[in-house]
DNA sequence: CATGAATGAGTTTTCATTCAT
DNA sequence: AATGAATGAAAACTCATTCAT
């Protein structure tokens, strides 16, 4: 009951190597192709096993884009679970918060399309996952916290919805990502070189925190 | 308009009929199931058509998708290039475009899901379009016009990039359809409820227009 | 509209062709492994066409099978459409349905065999097509007219079910084929061997005939 | 009962009946999907063992088939074995001998669906079965005593073989069972509703019985 | 005896595309 | 300009069986 790992032999910790390493490539294959484009031909060839063990575990190529879909989500959540500004002055808070959607949306381009691709096929199987359908976003309950505080405190404006403001960041933090290509070829501007980071991160926290702030405690 | 199409009247006139008429269905379909997602039998059914026709006047699969994507880019832009901001007040004048922006965007869902699509595939359809990818976008040069008028008069901060600032608006408006079925699935609220549209149009009004008039003109 | 074939020129022809030939070499296949037992790609080899085609026309390896079925029955039951023995005397009809029963049940053992099949599977193709479900056998309308004449002459017990007296003979006509081979193995005797043939029709006309007439106008 | 299976109690007590339950899932899997539809994981998975068990028992699929089979042919020969009718008179005999027929007939529906599944495997795996290749049925014995015993009493016409007599009780029996859902689709009628049951019954024995002594004794 | 993981070979099904007329 | 039939290649999926422990 100690040790923790050796309590498990061998064949169990493969199983579950298996699928896990059958869940990264898929998630690789269906972000890049999404869940008509992707092949579980080429998902198996990417793995050490074969394409039978691919419906040993998942059943199916939906079952297999399910379980990467419940992955992505569960482990984005997991990350922002983590956020902890209660300790900050509103405005700091805020600025906080946005800093670390900004760069988890950045870090994880292939959980952005997949959610593009999800909302393809009109979120169905979002809509259809015990696990995701329930899902809060802790992103949310920390934002709201910190309009709270910055309400209470006199510092921002108190006409403001919370998930209309979370629509706001992510719209942005989102964007970059998910509209990343078409961009580029309309515009020749890479939405994600590394040169314009700080200064749009920057610009997206001034946005909010100046409309925030706007007018408050001036009259 | 003088001798062209009337000079074989019955023919040509079919035969641009059925062309827009698949089209038509194309790009419903393509935009509802994605490049891979859709299926040319489908599209060829919905037609009063063959698929046959389909491939008489498009070539393939791909040569239809891009024929639908050309389509709706260069209706998109026709219908920003009717923006007529000059004489506006340069705040007056953003608060229209984001108007605009907002309605249009919300009217033409169809273009932002093939927009999703399309970076799916790294937009590189878009890029090997000649038509495309020269494309300029009437709604960035209103933009930049009106931040440079506003910047003159002494109303807007001086250090914005009209190109951000067009991501910025572009995001959230897009963000509204292209994220709209799993945002729903998170979040129980379906972002292009009417309700709230008029709410959200002026959120995004003021966000911009706050951000650029901060700390102008007061020191 | 007078020349009849002719009008349908040279495609479509082939097209019904195509179909027909699908068709009996999937009866033949079906009749002789089932439907679980068959296969399609041995049944598209034993083609002219190919397996694609047999998609094509039947959907499915189900829907081929339904459509083996319903053509099987179809044709049986237009076989005993032809029955004619009005004019006979009662005695002398029911033997000739039964002889010609017990003929056609022998001419049909992949009919017999199907049928076998589609109680394995509990009828329920059977059941779900529209075509079959609703379908009367004309046999035991005929034979329901006989008992009723020959009662009406005082010839034949009252007390008969007509239902009930076809399942006498329908089972002995199809015990003989769908049980042919475990008979065989078992009693080292081939049911459907010529040199029995007369014999058994015979007694099967025999033994309805002596049951029915037993012990009536005797008192 | 002495020293066998007491001698190493626990151990062989557990394969038997370990073995056993395996047979016992499998005669209902492949009596109600025949043996190509009947799956092997979908047996194990209704034991308390595993797949591995099935194949450490049995070899194949084929060889649990034919153990299914070879058990259900054994069970019910030992069935008939227990006939005694020797003491009856001959009319009576014959009408108890088809009685109990009738009776095993439709108590047995799993081994008359397989003896149909074999068939359909034109008996294969019977013939290829030393159990089973030789066995005699103890009805058939029966019957041929009853049937001598009355024509030597001058009862029963001497004109019948025994064997095809059998054949025509077999027949309904089998067929009530084996012909059950075609039936029922067709004709609206459950050939194995206990309200008719009697009257069945009864019916086979008159028209046995009228049969065999039709004209006999009466010149 | 017992077990979960693994697998090769086959089986059904799909799809964009083309041909003959 | 139009059409129904046809198709090859690929894709998803299944299944009895075996291996390592």
């Amino acid at each position: 009951m100690a040790a923790g790992p050796e309590a498990v032999p061998g064949r169990q910790r493969d199983a579950e190597r298996t699928r896990a390493e059958i869940l990264a490539v898929a998630t690789e294959e269906f972000s890049e192709r999404g869940l008509a484009g992707a092949r579980v031909d080429e998902i198996a060839a990417k793995t050490r096993t074969t394409k039978r063990m691919l419906y040993y575990y998942f059943g199916s190529k939906q079952g297999l884009y399910l379980a990467v879909l419940e992955k992505a989500y569960l482990g984005i959540r997991q990350l922002e679970q983590g956020l902890d500004v209660e300790h900050l002055h509103p405005t700091a808070a805020m600025r906080a918060l946005i800093d670390l959607t900004f760069d988890h949306h950045e870090a994880h381009p292939a959980f952005i399309r997949l959610v593009s691709i999800e909302n393809i096929h009109h979120a169905e199987h979002l809509r259809g996952s015990p696990i995701l359908s329930g899902l809060a976003d802790p992103a949310l309950d920390v934002l709201g916290g910190i309009l709270e505080r910055g309400r209470a405190a006199g510092l921002f404006r108190d006409d403001v919805d919370a998930l209309e403001m979370h629509m706001v960041i992510s719209a942005f933090c989102v964007f970059r990502t998910a509209n990343r290509y078409t961009f580029r070829a309309v515009f020749g501007r890479d939405m994600l070189d590394p040169v314009d980071r700080d200064r749009q991160r920057r610009m997206l926290g001034d946005l909010v925190v100046e409309y925030l702030t706007a007018h408050v405690g001036r009259t």
